[in-house]
DNA sequence: ATGGTTGAAAGTCAA
């Protein structure tokens, strides 16, 4: 069977529901995992999700900020939603797919919105990118201490870092601004290897193709001047490297009424 | 070097 999995950080779940759910309706990824919902959890708009067919939810939310959600037209067998950082912000939620999903074996997904780290890359003048640090540090003790990995499993989300010179539309020139810093990219990558995960995008596309997954709102002509960078990441076990077939970012989202700034990335395995 | 935009929300903060 094919297995679907899209992420997309939405900035305002509420705001875009019209258009989550034609993507849906066009795409139907089996799973998806949206971060930056901003909604808390009694203003979810799960009754629009189950008329588009995801009726399995899995949400946890702010009012006005963060939030996490995984729906799925797939049943999952558990959730859990870690407090990163010891903080109540909602940046994280694990499901866990059955074997009714139609696998061999069960399938955890995890998706993950890291802090954004604010503007100045010193953890000593910058609380906020203080914390992203110590976000990191915690998903990498969660790789070990778990070890996510020895199971068949997905990571996915905003990591709000572009780790590799053609995730970025200058490496030089964004070597200083946060999100391709030397400290992040080289933890990331870390961490990434360390957890013994995959990143998807780069086994099929590898470098030095370009490839972006956001756009700032702030450009004049962000199709003109093309200044991405890939902050949205989808990881791979070991166990599930051989059956993905497609990864995809749907550029033109950015181009859509209202849009958010990150586009919807999709993989596609074939367990 | 700076400023540029958006969302939630009603100030301003976060991104």
């Amino acid at each position: 069977m094919q297995l679907t999995v899209t992420s997309w950080n939405i900035n305002s779940v509420r705001l875009r529901i019209g258009m989550v759910t034609d993507f849906l309706g066009r795409h139907a990824p089996d799973i998806l995992c949206l971060q930056e919902t901003k909604t808390p959890d009694e203003q979810f708009p799960a009754k629009a999700f189950e008329k588009a067919g995801y009726v399995h939810q899995a949400f946890i939310g702010q009012k006005g900020y963060n939030g996490v959600a995984i729906v799925s037209k797939l049943p999952f067998s558990t959730r859990d939603a870690m407090a990163m950082c010891g903080r109540n912000d909602a940046r994280h939620m694990t499901v866990v797919l059955g074997a009714a999903a139609g696998a061999a074996a069960d399938i955890a997904i995890h998706n993950f919105y890291i802090p954004a780290g604010g503007d100045i890359p010193d953890p000593a003048k910058n609380e906020k990118f203080a914390h992203k640090l110590a976000f990191l540090d915690e998903i990498g003790a969660w790789n070990v201490a778990k070890r996510p990995t020895d199971r068949p499993a997905i990571l996915v989300g905003d990591l709000n870092i572009a780790p590799y010179e053609h995730d970025v539309w200058s490496h030089k020139q964004l070597l200083d601004v946060v999100s391709h810093t030397p400290i992040e990219t080289t933890t990331l990558e870390r961490l990434r290897s360390e957890g013994g995960w995959t990143d998807a995008a780069r086994m099929l596309r590898p470098e030095p193709e370009k490839l972006y997954s956001w756009w700032s709102y702030r450009a004049a002509d962000w199709e003109a001047s093309d200044r991405g960078r890939r902050l949205d990441h989808i990881w791979l076990s070991d166990a599930l490297r051989p059956t993905l077939r497609d990864v995809t970012f749907l550029r033109e989202a950015r181009g859509w009424e209202r849009p958010s700034d990150h586009v919807p990335v999709t993989a596609t395995l074939e367990l």
